[in-house]
Order: C-alpha cells, then structure tokens, then sequence
DNA sequence: GGAAATTGAGAGGAACGTTGCCGCATCCGG
DNA sequence: CCGGATGCGGCAACGTTCCTCTCAATTTCC
C-alpha cells in the first residue's frame, strides 16, 4: 500500500513511511502490516460521527492490537492524525490526477480538478473504492495543523497543491486563466476556497441538499460575483 | 438566561443579552458584570499561543474569580466558547456596518466588507479598539461548530450574513452583481471564501507576508479566475 | 535450541473538565 | 435588627483521556 515515488521534487517522508522505517527490512513487512492495521482503524473512526475526537483506546481495539503497540509505531494520537492526513492528500491527489486527464483542454481539467475535489470535500460522498472519505473530519484536523504547525501543513498538501498549481499553469498558457496572479498563488486560493465551500451552505443556513453545487462553485470562481 | 425575540427581524436572542436590562434587578447588574469578565478572560486567552486550547482554571484565574462562579454563569467550555464566539460575530458585525457605511456605491460597500473581513481574519490584526482579535482561534471553533452544531454555528453567523447579504442585494440592484444565484447562497460562499482565505498562504508554503493580499483576493472574487 | 527483539495486558500518572461540599459574605423580607 | 436564602471562594474528588512504564509471553533470528 506505502509505495515509494522516486519521483524528482517530491522526496518528502511521509509520515508513515517513517512509522514503517523504524524497523528493518524483514521485519519491514511486519510493522507496515501493522501501521496499516492502526491507519485503518483511524480512518473508520474518523468516518464516524466523533470526527477526530476518537480515543487512541478505541483505535487499539478496533485495530485488535495494543496500546504498546501503538506508542511504538506512532510518537502519538497527533501523529496518527497527521499520518492520516497526508494518507488521505495522496490518495485523494492521486484519484483528481486520473480524474483530470479524462480532459482534453486544460481549462477542462481544471474544472474538473475543482469540482471533483469540491465533491469530495462534502460530507457524506465515498471514494470509487467504496471506503467513506472523511474529508470533512479531517479538514478540521488540517485547519488546527495550519495554525499550528504551518510547515508540515504546507507540506502534507504538497500533492494536491503541485498538482493544482500545474493545471492551474496549464490553463495559463492555454490563455484561459489570468496571469497578473502568480500560479502557485491562484492554487492557493483555488484550494482553499473549494475545501471549505461546503461551509458555504451552514454559514447562510440555507440546506441546499439537492445539489451539491458543484458546478455553481465553479461558475463563481471562474467567471466572478460580478455582473455579465 | 434564553429569551424569546418578539421583535420583527434583528432580535436575534445573543447568548449575552442580558445586556440593556439595566434598570432592572441589581442583582443582575452584578451578574453581568461576572459574565463580562469571564468573557473578557476568555478573549485573552483565545488571543494567546494556545488558541482555544486553554484551561478553565486559567479563565478562572485571569477573571479573579472562582471556578464555582464560572459553572453558575456556564454550563462548561463549550457554552463560553459559544458566547465568545457569538460575542466576536456581533461586534464584527457592528464594526463593518460602520466601516462600509462610509461608501457611497453599494458595489462598494460590498468591496469593503470583503476587504476589511479579510483583514480581521489574518492571524495579529487589532480592532480599532487596540483589543486583539483571536478571529483565527475561533475560526477553529466556528469550524468544528458548523460540523458538529450546524443549527447552532448558523444561528451565531446571523450578523454577519444578514450585514453581507443585505450588501449583495444592493449590489444586485445596482446591475453590478450577477444575480442567477441566490443573494443568500452568494453571501454564504463570500463569507466563508474570505474567512478561510488566509489559509491559502499557509497551503501553497508562500510567506506573502508582505501586503495581506486583500485586494488581490477580491479582484479573484468579484472578477474571477478567468482570462480578462 | 537459545538469545534477543517484539508484543500483549494491565497498572498507573498527569492533565483537564466537572461536580460536590464547606464556610463565609451579602442580600432581603419581616 | 435578624434569620433564612442566595451568591461566592476555596478545596477536594471523580471520570475521562493521553501517555508511560513494567512484566511476562510470544515470535523471530542465528
């Protein structure tokens, strides 16, 4: 499941990679087993209606290992947290990347970046391998991450955001993007605004439930609030 | 302490309204003043490293009074960030009703709130009263409010949506605001667009610190992303 | 087969939110 | 002026949660 990109820029650890690597190579295959089995707990937990608010007790049981076990692998329920955090941006920037590459022009996939990850960023959708996203949990997690440890913020959403940030130039240079804002900047914005869109609907206390509002987000932060 | 609104419109019941009661009971004089310095307690401490993450003793300790008081006046934690949270929503309100009035074009106007919101929502600005403004710790809490208390989380936005979509509406009126989409629906993503765009600094790891970028925010806004 | 590492089970400490108890002060009707 | 009621500070205690530690059993490796 851990697999390695020799990729040239995106050297980053992950956390769970470092997890893995405290133990040796053939024990390797053991530790990752279990640092698995501890990830998945977390993520069916996070699915439930608690949030991020699980006790570390629960990720012990339902993981059926021990509590030893999980303070060797993990320094703690934050680095759980964060582990699965930069699982999920990978994951979820992989899928956006085969997603997007069902476009031909690069305006297209950059629509289709923002809907798609607008999607998923809502509560209650699921991931084609049928396991519930919990996005919405975990967007609590990384808003706390961003204000309290911005660089590891900043680099567990490196996938996405090279990611965005390359269709976002793409677009530029098909001539279909504005370019007085730098790219890395509008990629910025781009992900930020389409994360926390599905807040839109609570702030204005409007439910809006038929349609998730995908394409209206889009319109709006294509074409602007101004008047045609 | 929950008081029904016979009012038409504005009588929104704030957790702090035992306010203006002032020629009634003494001993409500008193109270107030009690829930005024824990509020006022509370308020420093959000300003603080620790964000919400701080203690009741230490609410406690910094208001002068004592922890028997503070369970009288609140029913936990919880209910004072509530009332922190709402008493912030309500003088930010007030604040950008007063700055946005001095505007003359209602497009304007609606440039101002935007610009002027997302100033007081960058982590180390001051209110014009040189109080701190811990607007990003309780973003936090604003954001686990909307997940977990939906009801609640809009309820205590009221001000600030009912101040923004009243500005749309103008704007609207003005022919200078699009208006296939609802003023409501339009001031949701607005509000929430601009309170969490100091996040995108954070994401892409570009400092930006330099200028707050609140002009380049609302010309994303109001213009879009799309080529002129 | 035996040494060494790893794991499971549980005890327990520290921090925090919350409640209960006691004693004192202040208020209020008679 | 007074006696109950309420408010209030100080303090200890309880439950929960995160985390550390010990000890024995098991697995792995040579």
């Amino acid at each position: 499941m851990a697999m390695d990109q020799p990729g040239p820029a995106d050297a980053a650890a992950s956390r769970r990679d470092l997890a893995v690597a405290r133990s040796l190579d053939p024990a390797r295959v053991r530790a990752e087993k279990r640092v698995k089995r501890f990830l998945d707990a977390g993520f069916e937990l996070l699915a439930g209606p608690s949030g991020s608010d699980f006790t570390v007790q629960e990720v012990v049981e339902r993981s059926g290992q021990s509590l030893r076990s999980f303070y060797q692998y993990f320094d703690g329920k934050y680095e759980l947290l964060l582990a699965l955090f930069e699982e999920l941006v990978r994951v979820t920037a992989e899928q956006l990347e085969q997603q997007v590459a069902e476009e031909q022009r690069a305006v297209d996939r950059l629509q289709r970046f923002v809907v798609e990850y607008h999607r998923l960023c809502r509560p209650g959708t699921k991931t084609r391998s049928a396991r519930r996203v919990p996005t919405s949990a975990l967007a609590q997690f990384g808003q706390q991450l961003m204000t309290t440890h911005p660089e590891e913020a900043s680099r567990a959403f490196r996938p996405l955001v090279s990611l965005l940030e390359e269709l976002v130039r793409q677009a530029a240079a098909e001539g279909a993007v504005r370019t007085d804002v730098p790219s890395i900047r509008l990629a910025g914005v781009l992900l930020q605004a389409t994360m926390f869109n599905a807040f839109a609907g609570t702030i204005s206390g409007s439910p809006g439930a038929a349609d998730d509002g995908a394409e209206e987000f889009w319109s709006l932060i294509f074409e602007g609030v101004r008047a045609g």
